[in-house]
RNA sequence: GGUCCGGUAGCUCAGCUGAAUAGAGCAACAGCCUUCUAAGCUGUGGGUCACAGGUUUGAAUCCUGUCCGGAUCACCA
C-alpha cells in the first residue's frame, strides 16, 4: 500500500484519541513536501482547526509528537510551519520498500479483477491513408488499453473500419474514370496512399465539372447536384446496396489495397485490435432498434415515414434515427454496434476513443440507449480528444495541408538516425539493431509529443518545426534508461545484500520517493483514461534521476552499503521508465 | 442564437476533487565532459494565472457574469 493510503488512517486514528474527533480519511490532504521545507509528505492542519478550538502550531506539535512515538518505524521526525505538519518518514521504511521492490518488473501492477472494458480506436475510412489526427487516435486507444490491463481490467481493443458510403465510392469512381487500370503493384504505391489519390482526384474533376456548369449558368445547388462524376457516384452506391456485383468487386478490390497500406502502418505505429468490426457488416443491424425504439414509445414517426426521437427534454434536439426511405443513419448504425459489442463482450464498459467534434453524437448515442433502457447504456464512456491543428488552423485535405501519418514517422525516424550519427555512440550496433533503435527513437519521441498533452486539449503541431528530442521528449526518457542500463552492465545490484542504514541523501531520498509513487500514478491514469498523467509522472523520474546521476557516482560510491543502494535505485528506476513508457506505447532501448 | 470545451512565462504545456513564495520544457544568457553515455547537469532572467465580481481562514483551482478562441446543433459520417 503507498505510504500516503497508510499516512491516512494512522492520523484519523491519532485525532481521535488525541481529541476524539472524527474525520473521514477523504476529508485529509496530504501532499509531497515543497523542497524548500524540511520533509517527505506534509499533513495540512487548516481543515480541523476550527472544530479544535486549538492552534495549528499546538495541533501539529501533538499529532507530530503522537505519530512519532506511536509509529517511529515510519515516522522519523516532524516540523511544524503555519499550519502544515511536515513529516520525515524513516530512511529504514524507505531503504526496505526500495529492497523489496527494486527488481519487480510488475511493480505497481494490479491483478486481474474481472471487470471486461473495450477499447475502440483508430477506425479509419477505407478512401484516404492515415494522417497526424488519426496517430493521436492511435496512441491514446492503443495506451489507455495497456493503463486499464495494468490496473487488473481485462481489456478488448476494437476497430470500426467505415468501409462503405458514399465517400468510398468516390474513390472508386475515380479510379475507373481514370486510372487506367493502374494499381498499387504496377505504380509502387503503398495501396492505402494509392486509393487516397483517388479520392483527391474525384473532388479535383468534381470541381471541375462543377465550376464548368456554373459557367453555363446553372445555379451553384443545381451544378453540385448535377455534376456527372457526382450522379456516378450517387448510382454507384446504389448498385453496391443493391449487391450489384462488379461493383462489389471493385469495392472489395480497392479496400483490400487499403488494408495492406494500413496493415503496414499499424505493424509500424504498434496499433493492434482483438475484433475488427466492419461496417459493411453492421450498419443494417441498427434498425431493429427502430422497432423496438417505436414498441417503446421513445421513438415516434413523422408524417413523411422518417423516425425521430425527441430529446428536447434532455436539452438537446429532435434527432433523426432512420430516413423516410428507410435506409439508416451513422446514429442507427452505432445503435446497432454497441449492442453488436455488448454481445461479444458483455463489457462494464465501453470506451470510445473519439474526437471532440462528435461529442454532441456520442451525447445522443449514449442517451438513447438508456432510453431504451439498455443495460449497457450507463457503460458508454467517450474518451473525447482534441484536434490536431496545426499554427495555421485545422488541417484540410482539400488544401494539401494534411500531415500524413507515413511521411511523419518516417521523417521522425530519419531525424533519430541522424542525431544518432552526429552523436557517434553506436559502436558495434548491426545494421537491423541500427534501424531499430532509430525506430524506437524516432516513433518514442512522436508518440510522446501526442500523449504527454490531456487528452481533452487541442495539439498544435508546426510541421516547419521538427519534434524535439531535448527536455520533455521520450528520447530523454529513453535516454535516462540507456545511461542506467550501461551502469547496471557492469555491476547489478546483490538481491541478498543487508543494507545497514547509512542514510540518504537528498537526491536519493527525493528519487525514492517518486518511485514509491508509481502505483498510484497508474490508477490516477487509469480512473482518468490520461496517459499524460504517466508522461509527466515519467519524465519527472527520469529528470530526478539524471540530477542524481550529475551529483553522485554509482559505481565510484562512497562505500559499499552506497553502492548497493544507488545500484538498487537504478534498477528501480528503469524497471519503472520501461514499464511506463510500454504503457505509452513506446520501447525503450539498453543503448542509445 | 443554444449547448459543450479551452484561455497559466515569448512559444508548447503541468497544476484545476481549494492550501506554503504558481511549476516544467523550448527559446535567450552564463557555466559544467582526464570520473558510470553532455540526447545530460547547474544557474540567471522571464507571470495583472483572459477580465470583473462572489464564496472561503485560504482561490490559477469552486460559483456568477463578460470578453476571446474552438467544436457542435444535417434525411453527412
Amino acid at each position: 500500500m503507498s505510504i500516503v493510503m497508510q499516512i491516512k488512517p494512522l492520523v484519523v486514528k491519532a485525532l481521535k484519541e488525541l481529541y476524539n474527533f472524527d474525520i473521514e480519511e477523504a476529508d485529509l490532504t496530504i501532499n509531497t513536501t515543497k523542497p524548500e521545507f524540511e520533509g517527505d509528505y506534509t499533513i495540512v492542519l487548516f481543515s480541523f482547526i476550527k472544530s479544535l478550538k486549538r492552534s495549528p502550531e499546538q495541533i501539529g506539535k501533538e499529532l507530530g509528537d503522537h505519530l512519532t512515538s506511536q509509529h517511529a518505524t515510519i515516522f522519523h521526525a516532524y516540523n511544524v510551519i503555519k499550519g502544515f505538519l511536515n513529516l520525515v518518514i524513516s530512511n529504514d521504511y524507505w531503504i526496505n520498500f526500495l529492497r523489496t521492490n527494486f527488481l519487480a518488473t510488475q511493480f505497481g501492477v494490479k491483478p486481474s479483477n474481472g471487470i471486461t472494458v473495450i477499447v475502440e480506436y483508430s477506425s479509419p475510412n477505407t478512401n484516404k491513408p492515415l494522417h497526424l489526427g488519426h496517430l493521436r487516435n492511435n496512441f491514446l486507444g492503443w495506451s489507455v488499453a495497456e493503463i486499464l490491463k495494468s490496473n487488473g481490467y481485462e481489456v478488448f481493443k476494437t476497430c470500426v473500419v467505415n468501409d462503405r458510403g458514399i465517400h468510398i465510392c468516390k474513390s472508386m469512381i475515380a479510379w475507373q474514370f481514370f486510372a487506367n487500370g493502374q494499381t498499387p503493384e504496377s505504380t509502387n504505391t503503398k495501396g492505402d496512399h494509392f486509393v487516397g489519390n483517388y479520392y483527391v482526384k474525384f473532388d479535383q474533376e468534381y470541381k471541375q465539372q462543377v465550376n464548368d456548369l456554373l459557367a453555363k449558368g446553372l445555379g451553384k445547388e443545381e451544378a453540385e447536384r448535377e455534376a456527372p462524376i457526382m450522379k456516378a457516384t450517387q448510382q454507384m452506391l446504389l448498385d453496391w446496396e443493391a449487391g450489384k456485383p462488379e461493383v462489389i468487386a471493385l469495392w472489395k478490390k480497392m479496400n483490400q489495397w487499403v488494408y495492406e497500406g494500413f496493415d503496414v502502418t499499424y505493424q509500424t505505429i504498434g496499433s493492434d485490435f482483438d475484433k475488427t468490426y466492419y461496417e459493411s457488416d453492421t450498419y443494417i443491424k441498427g434498425k431493429k432498434f427502430v422497432e423496438e425504439g417505436l414498441n417503446k414509445k421513445v421513438f415516434f414517426k413523422k408524417e413523411d415515414g422518417s423516425t425521430w426521437i425527441d430529446l428536447t427534454e434532455d436539452g438537446l434536439d429532435e434527432k433523426l434515427v432512420l430516413r423516410k426511405d428507410g435506409t439508416s443513419v451513422y446514429i442507427t448504425q452505432d445503435l446497432g454496434l454497441a449492442d453488436e459489442k455488448y454481445k461479444d463482450f458483455q463489457y462494464k464498459e465501453s470506451i470510445y476513443i473519439v474526437g471532440d467534434e462528435q461529442n454532441y453524437h456520442m451525447k445522443v448515442l449514449k442517451l438513447i440507449l438508456k432510453k431504451l433502457e439498455k443495460p449497457y447504456a450507463d457503460g458508454i464512456y467517450h474518451l473525447s480528444y482534441g484536434m490536431v491543428d496545426l499554427p495555421t488552423g485545422r488541417m484540410k485535405s482539400r488544401e494539401g495541408t494534411v500531415v500524413d501519418a507515413d511521411d511523419l514517422v518516417d521523417e521522425m525516424v530519419g531525424i533519430a538516425a541522424k542525431h544518432t550519427e552526429e552523436l557517434g555512440k553506436v559502436a558495434g550496433f548491426t545494421e537491423a539493431e541500427l534501424q531499430d533503435l532509430y525506430d524506437t527513437i524516432g516513433l518514442g519521441a512522436l508518440k510522446f509529443f501526442l500523449l504527454r498533452v490531456d487528452p481533452k486539449k487541442r495539439i498544435v503541431f508546426n510541421p516547419e518545426e521538427s519534434i524535439d528530442f531535448h527536455g520533455f521528449t521520450g528520447p530523454f526518457v529513453q535516454y535516462s534508461h540507456a545511461r542506467i542500463k550501461s551502469i547496471l552492465r557492469k555491476e547489478k545490484a546483490e538481491p541478498t545484500y543487508k543494507l545497514q542504514s547509512t542514510g540518504l541523501l537528498a537526491a536519493e531520498r527525493e528519487l525514492i520517493i517518486l518511485l514509491e509513487q508509481y502505483p498510484t500514478i497508474l490508477e490516477q491514469a487509469a480512473q482518468e483514461h490520461n496517459p499524460s498523467v504517466i508522461a509527466i509522472y515519467i519524465f519527472t523520474v527520469a529528470k530526478t534521476y539524471n540530477t542524481f546521476y550529475a551529483e553522485h557516482s554509482v559505481m565510484n560510491a562512497e562505500s559499499a552499503d552506497k553502492k548497493q543502494l544507488r545500484l538498487q535505485l537504478s534498477e528501480m528506476t528503469a524497471n519503472i521508465i520501461a514499464s511506463a513508457m510500454h504503457l505509452l506505447g513506446i520501447k525503450v532501448p539498453e543503448r542509445m
